[in-house]
DNA sequence: ATGAAAGCGCTAACAG
DNA sequence: CTGTTAGCGCTTTCAT
């Protein structure tokens, strides 16, 4: 039964009924007699508004969207479900998407929600900036906000970690810990979380005077298994790293493999810092050391400035980025100084055998 | 723009670019310079058919959901991954939904998901068997089915695991490897899924003569947190047990964490049997051997019944319960048979000596 | 091969 | 305080 079959049966006009049932009685003035009356006949016949016609009417859904690129991360799970929360107790919907990391599928879903009018959407891209999806955000019509990962040249409020800032703690850690050969296990090249996160490693190594060979810098792409084939040939390298930075929580996943594989021992062979803190960091063997991110305080900051965008009101600048903080754990061990400035390789592993 | 509008523009009438735009051009016999005109027009000014409009009047939405108790859990999001390839294949959108293992969230949840009309449903529930709920999937006029977590005496569809062969499995295997004193960390003891597991150890154990000790059944909950504190329990427990069954996932990170904090041994002190497969299963210390589900193949079948059930058409009955396999990795150790038929406590602590 | 018209269920402007 | 009316955008008879 619907609101205009109920308000038939009560001798009353569908206006009044909607009234009444959508929360407006006192608005309109409704007498409390007539109110109770709808309500209670409303109550017993089952009987609320069909929010697709209301929607329909209102030009509004009441429902906004959260389009991640891979739900089965802990990182993004934690965040829809935070993003979900905050966004549910303003009364708004969240229709929660996976785009699985295929850009493809992240273009048509991004379309679907587009068409189907949603009142706004959050998005944490795949990650490649191709013309299509710049095209297709610039032109959403929608309130909409990036999370996660960045696609720079994009004039849309973002939410993100101070990506280049993360690298450089990890890498800072390392150095200070007596690592000197410090190699990268890379996430999705063409991302920009990546790029930075990179550059941040990158950087800090540079101005350390600490070398980064090419054989030393291995993955593309966020999954496990790109880290895992990643992993695979940095353990081949000639010149074997005596520590790793791994840039992705799936990739670190396939480092675990590889390591696994190969015989290596963590921390004894190689120490590692692991990005993103996941639900079993503390369990893996060794537990790990990792860069973790402020996850509900950026779904929270994402939720509420999507709140705001929605209500047409402009997102406040800058507030978006936030800082990683180091999980000390036991994944890196220290290791001992050289004895001078000569090259002098206290785990005779320069000599160009390959890696276990 | 509009679809009338576009009519107008093309001087067409709107249900001619209706029937173009929604593929029925052949069935109406548009003739092809009209439709390709259509067609094109629509593509440069970016017109597709608003989809809240054709619910509203096909009384189609053409999205079915998936309601999840943890997207958290690998399981449930794998789950989610798979349900929602197999139905955006068949044109189907799915709307996935959280309910944060909270019952009211549940129930909210599916009133909302009823009143948005959806489609169908996919339902995991959070496990409790509320007059309430029932009462609510009954009557939810929705196409609908249950997976995973079953409420029984529901006369709905429903994919699932044998828990109970599960449960056997575990106990079997830790038997066959010459353990006497197993306990088990349940999960959420109203689910029908917990209890099933359950009895299935029970049994098992008892037909092998073997005790289960009160204080060796522990945990109530399937979040880690609950596992966290039942395990605490278990390791405290007066007669130490020589392995342990973790019936959820999350809550085998609990145990994890609880063996760190007692300094426990897994499998030296206590051999471990966990339930589900998780992407870090092999990668914990030790690692775990696990009761392994079919995850795609369950989500599989569950969306094509679902589709199914949206056709009108009966589901097929009782295609919905799949084995459970083990996998076998380090974390049970294989006992010595005990000499003889005596007491004899080889490991020395049933002393009644507290865990650690 | 196309158009006119009705109506899906609702709400908001306007009228009293 | 309540009713009337119009129309959100679409699809689908029914007509031609």
């Amino acid at each position: 039964m619907n609101i205009s079959e109920l308000a038939a049966r009560l001798q009353l006009s569908p206006s009044t009924v909607s009234r009444v049932l959508s929360g407006s009685a006192a608005k309109y003035r409704i007498s409390p007699t007539t109110a109770n009356r709808v309500r209670e006949a409303a109550g017993r016949y089952g009987v609320a508004p069909d929010p697709l016609g209301a929607s329909l009417r209102r030009g509004k859904l009441g429902m906004a969207g959260f389009l991640a690129p891979d739900i089965t991360n802990p990182f993004f799970s934690a965040l829809a479900r935070s993003i979900e929360l905050e966004l549910r107790q303003h009364g708004i919907t969240v229709q929660l998407c996976d785009s699985a990391e295929n850009p493809m599928t992240e273009l048509e879903l991004l379309e679907q929600m587009r068409s189907r009018r949603l009142d706004g959407l959050i998005l944490a891209p795949v990650g490649r900036a191709s013309p299509a999806l710049t095209q297709a955000i610039q032109s959403a019509g929608l309130p909409l906000l990036l999370i996660d990962r960045i696609l720079p040249g994009l004039d849309v409020p973002t939410v993100s970690l101070d990506n280049a800032a993360a690298g450089r703690l990890a890498a800072s850690h390392l150095i200070a810990t007596g690592h000197r050969r410090i190699a990268c296990l890379r996430g999705d090249h063409e991302s920009h979380t990546d790029r930075e996160r990179f550059h941040g490693v990158e950087r800090t190594l540079f101005d350390a005077d600490l070398p980064l060979r090419a054989e030393w810098i291995q993955g593309s792409g966020y999954s496990r298994e790109a880290g895992l084939e990643g992993a695979r040939k940095l353990f081949l390298a000639r010149s074997r790293p005596d520590a790793v930075i791994a840039l992705s929580g799936q990739g670190t996943l396939g480092l675990l493999e590889a390591a696994q594989e190969a015989g290596l021992r963590i921390p004894d062979d190689l120490s590692l810092v692991a990005f993103d803190e996941q639900p079993w960091s503390a369990f893996v063997a060794p537990p790990l050391t990792t860069v973790v991110q402020p996850v509900d305080a950026m779904a929270k900051l994402a939720a509420r400035t999507l709140l705001l965008l929605m209500e047409g009101r402009a997102a406040e600048p800058d507030q978006g980025v936030f800082p990683a903080r180091l999980h000390h754990r036991s994944s890196v061990m220290p290791r001992p100084a050289p004895a001078s400035c000569g090259t002098t390789d206290v785990y005779g592993n320069s000599d160009g055998a390959p890696g276990i």
